[in-house]
DNA sequence: TCGACTTTGCGAACATGTTCCGAACGCGTT
DNA sequence: AACGCGTTCGGAACATGTTCGCAAAGTCGA
């Protein structure tokens, strides 16, 4: 029922062939490689090759690449302090999530991982204190469990998208493209998006989320104090 | 400076081997191979056997596979009815989001181009109408420009990380790992968490997003009007 | 010592997206 | 007819993630 995959453990009671390799080696290997030559770069078969062994042996340890961006992740977390969260409800929900943004926001190749299957589940529990924190919140703020864990999905869905979004629109835009993107608005079909005009790329640039968040937060709190409600 | 991958145009006035393969062909016969073996078996060389053509041809007519996508989705838009919008800005922006959300989580794989490089403006006319209508609520709303934007993108965020992260969390949970879920929460620590415990995989499968939306919508539009404040 | 048994190491191989480069092909000019 | 030009076609090849099957290397019990 244990399987494969488990920590090296020590040579007491241990069976089988000694494993000349452990998690932590290759996680470190990984954070070696990726701060040298940038994240990009980082496949199997390099980073077998930054270890010395052969590149399908890798998969004696790690469950498949995805598998290790997040134990890279949670790894990231570990080494991260927990700050002092505010003690009114609502300030700390909005400082949780924030926490969250910013972690995964400075953290380059987050949006390889955000999508993965089952994300939050696999955080460890050095994580788990910005979800606690929300949920604790909630719970002040008059939320019943349940609808502390809805204010958490909407909360991470936002922060997700955030992210996403954003990582992926960091490329340059060409002064062609953009003129080309403009042009396609005909005034007398999409008005305000002609309107609009080059204006978006500007505001498209800008950080809103502190703000939108703030927003998010008091309207949910709302919405879950009031009994119903369009 | 108009480059390849034009359309296969007319003979006339045309230098040059003539095209076997348009892009028309190339996206009936995707939707031909994904609508019997299902689209993740959607791969460039099982495209190109369909067509009877060679694998690197297809390179010809398509930028990448990403962008294949990407027209997939739009000849999937340009083929839905533009629904009918409430006279109420409030109520049009709520449908146009809800549209968006719909059209998107229908599509199985959309969470392979949602987070596509500057999606938004690889979109046909026939979609913009979605960010036309919110742009529009925002107005009438007393929005300015924007803020109209900054209201649709903070929407988008919302809606994008709804879908991916619900794409993603399709799969069956077993009970071995739900119970090692829940077993991981100390009640010490997190005893939030630890309190709401299974519930969580009931009430993460809740689909939320029309109230949040909502809630979204109604946030942002007071935060517009009001000329500041936490 | 000897054989299960168990776990790790790894080379071969496969599917996939993609790039390269030469061949094929039709047009216009000489 | 012959040649250059511009474009498309497509096979070879490459990098990558990953699976498979087998060899290696320990432990445990006879």
């Amino acid at each position: 029922m244990m399987g494969p995959m488990s920590r090296p453990a020590a040579s007491s009671g241990r069976t089988g062939r000694p494993p000349l390799t452990s998690r932590a080696e290759i996680l470190e290997a990984a954070r070696r490689l990726i701060g040298r030559d940038g994240w990009e770069t980082l496949t199997i078969r390099r980073l077998a090759a930054e270890l010395g062994i052969g590149p399908t042996t890798l998969y004696r340890h790690i469950k498949d690449k995805e598998d290790l961006l997040v134990l890279l992740l949670n790894d990231h977390l570990d080494r991260l302090e927990r700050p002092a969260l505010p003690a009114d409800p609502r300030d700390r929900i909005v400082a949780a999530a924030t926490a969250m943004h910013d972690v995964l926001a400075d953290w380059p190749w987050a949006a390889e991982v955000l999508a993965v299957d089952g994300f939050i589940a696999r955080l460890d529990e050095s994580a788990l204190w910005m979800v606690e924190a929300i949920l604790s919140g909630a719970s002040e703020r008059g939320c019943t469990p349940d609808q502390g864990i809805e204010l958490f999905r909407d909360l991470w869905y936002y922060t997700v998208g955030e992210i996403l979004v954003r990582s992926r629109s960091a490329r340059v835009v060409t002064e062609e493209e953009r003129r080309t993107f403009v042009r396609r608005f005909d005034a007398s079909r999409t008005p305000h998006l002609a309107a609009v005009g080059d204006r978006w790329g500007t505001v498209a640039g800008r950080d809103t989320y502190p703000a939108a968040l703030r927003t998010f937060v008091d309207g949910l709190l709302a919405q879950a104090a009031a009994p119903a409600g369009d």
